[in-house]
RNA sequence: UGAGGCGUCGCCAAGCGGUAAGGCACCGGGUUUUGGUCUCGGCAUCCCAAGGUUCGAAUCCUUGCGCCUCAGCCA
């Protein structure tokens, strides 16, 4: 079946880029080097559809036994910032890739890219042109009809020369001209006709400071940025598709020594949220989060910070797939790959969110004794702990109902429940608030279940979680849901914005949640698996004497589905 | 009658002329000191549509239909 893999180190499934590449490497079209790279702007934090592009490109590289360099697609210092080139950094490398010595900037091409335009420009197939930008746009033509061309398209290679070259030492205003290739200004593709290479731009250039006043084009950039690197598969998005021939153009005109090839997929798209960057910075600059690592965000700086596993976002990348039809992959998918990966790693822990007391009626006063709880059921190598027991406990509002629900076996008047790990307890009464509100459970337990089972076969159906009162921590936890309401937030109603689509219940923080002692030794990014209810991590925001819990993702409940079936 | 792409289960996605993989979601059974996990079973006679070629087509051809992208001196 495999007969036709060349290479062993190939993982998971195919897809139309392995089957190309495994193509060339048959007919030795690249001497048998594969070489990629990731080539984001740092004009914004990295999200979850980048981590896509992040496992492709580092995936192929690794699987192919080739390389995949880290590039910064920095040519427009206008949107530019450090604080993004860091946090991409931070961002890859927490995703598990490693570039190695391999950290570009197209920046670092800027002599070479102002040769390669010189080239262009002696060969007569690059210009410089006066068009105000408004001029421009109205010899550019339309998508059905063709453009016309320039005035200034015919200067002798002399004049552009000499042109050019002031435009780099400062002699024209910004704006004022722009060098051109001179391709086509009728061809279908519009990127085709007469695109613009350089612009007079100055701005401080995050790297090169103030050496520049003229700045490359990403079409122009790109490909030589490529090409200068060896590069032999550019892996980019749909949209670029209608670049290629320009790619190429620049590729070929500019006698490149290495020819790499562009192949485009599809961007991902999340079901109830957004993932244009436009979008995100917006939430961010207007406060609709509290910024780029709110754990709501889709961008990898929100998803660390919430909680989510490096290798439940590669597993994700995996199973979601490369290809070329637009897509909206269910969040439910993503939920999935962590609740998979967290069931195996989570150490699991007792705490108690919406409380109730109960009070263990036949319990002696002021005793404190320590049962053993497993804390992996998943992995026995994760050993046991004590938790502390007392007479008055802790235990979830809703797992107690003074009339039971048909189907439901959690605590009720009169029933038997396990409380995990301690004893068999029996509700024997309740006390109300003059509303009518329950105030306390009063319960009896059975010492002879210790551990939480008995020898008489007795049977019982719910076993429900529990936290001492007198040793619980007290914390702050935060739960939250899809920052959307709407599977896709652009299904916008006539003239809506797609803010108007904003979860407002994304974020419920919730105080006074009781849990059991044992997480005290532990610090901000440490996860857990609340039992029963979710998986949780600790957030940054906890201080010496406030712990701070994101929920990361509830644990399924189909209880709640089909209690919520019969309401 | 501008150009370039894409259309296989609710959502992803294999398939590359030999008679529809898999995952998620969903539904139902079993196990269970998490109504979690695990496990068993169900879930496209059909591949946008209609013609055609062929012994045989989701795969080839033709003609339609639908959706996406492109008119930044953004990337």
């Amino acid at each position: 079946m495999n007969e036709n893999n060349i290479n062993e180190n190939e993982t998971g499934k195919s897809n139309f880029i392995k089957d190309i590449i495994r193509e060339d490497l048959k007919t030795n079209k690249n001497d048998g080097v594969v070489a990629t790279r990731f080539p984001p702007e740092p004009n914004g934090y990295l999200h979850i559809g980048h981590a896509k592009s992040i496992c492709l490109n580092f995936g192929l590289a690794a699987e192919f036994s080739g390389t995949c360099n880290l590039r910064f697609d920095d040519t427009n210092p206008s949107k530019e910032e450090t604080e993004y080139v860091d946090s991409i950094q931070e961002d890859v490398r927490w995703l598990g890739f490693d570039w190695e010595d391999r950290l570009f900037y197209a920046s670092d091409y800027y002599e070479q890219l102002f040769d390669f335009a010189v080239l262009l420009i002696k060969k007569g197939k690059a210009y410089v042109c006066d068009l105000t930008a408004d001029q421009m746009r109205e010899y550019r033509g339309t998508l059905k009809l063709p453009g016309k061309e320039s005035p200034f398209r015919n200067r002798s290679v002399e004049e552009n020369l000499d042109l050019f070259n002031k435009m780099r030492s400062g002699e024209f205003k910004d704006g004022e001209k722009t060098l051109r290739g001179k391709i086509d200004m009728s061809s279908g593709y519009i990127v085709m006709r007469d695109p613009v290479l350089y612009r007079i731009q100055r701005t401080t250039h995050h790297r090169t400071g103030d050496a520049w006043c003229i700045y490359p084009m990403y079409d122009f950039a790109h490909p030589l940025s490529d090409a200068i690197e060896g590069i032999t598969y550019s892996v980019c998005t749909l949209e670029f598709e209608n670049n290629r021939p320009l790619y190429d153009w620049v590729v070929n005109e500019a006698e490149a020594a290495h020819k790499p090839r562009q192949i485009e997929f599809a961007r991902l798209n999340l079901s109830y949220t957004v993932m244009s960057k436009r979008k995100l910075l917006e939430l961010v600059t207007k406060n609709y989060v509290s910024g780029w690592d709110d754990p709501r965000m889709p961008t990898i700086a929100g998803i660390r910070r919430r909680g989510y596993t490096p290798e439940s976002i590669r597993d994700f990348a995996e199973r979601i797939g490369v290809a070329k039809a637009d897509n909206m992959v269910d969040i439910a998918l993503l939920e999935h790959c962590l609740r998979e990966d967290l069931n195996k790693k989570a150490q699991r822990v007792m705490a108690v969110i919406d409380p109730v007391k109960v009070i263990i009626d036949n319990y002696p006063d002021g005793q404190v004794e320590y049962v053993e709880a497993v804390n992996n059921p998943e992995d026995e190598n994760m050993g046991k702990r004590e938790m502390p027991f007392s007479k008055e406990l802790w235990i979830e509002r809703s797992d107690f109902m003074e009339v039971p629900a048909k189907g439901y076996f959690r605590l009720s008047p009169g029933a038997e429940v396990r409380f995990k790990h301690a004893y068999y307890i029996k509700c024997v009464s309740v006390d109300k608030d003059s509303s009518g509100n329950i105030e306390t459970i009063h319960c009896t337990y059975d010492p002879v279940t210790r551990g939480g089972w008995s020898e008489d076969g007795r049977k019982v159906k719910g076993t429900i979680h529990w936290v001492s009162a007198a040793q619980a921590v007290t914390a702050e936890v935060r739960l939250y849901e899809h920052l959307f309401i709407k599977e896709n937030p652009d299904d916008l109603a006539e003239g809506e914005d797609y803010k108007a689509n904003l979860n407002e219940d994304s974020l419920k923080i919730v105080e006074n949640v009781f849990i059991e002692p044992f997480v005290k030794d532990f610090k901000a990014g440490d996860r857990f698996q609340f039992d029963r209810t979710g998986y949780f991590c600790i957030d940054k925001d906890s201080s010496e004497d406030k712990f701070v819990f994101n929920r990361t993702v509830s644990l399924k409940d189909s209880w709640g589905k089909t209690a919520n079936k019969s309401a």
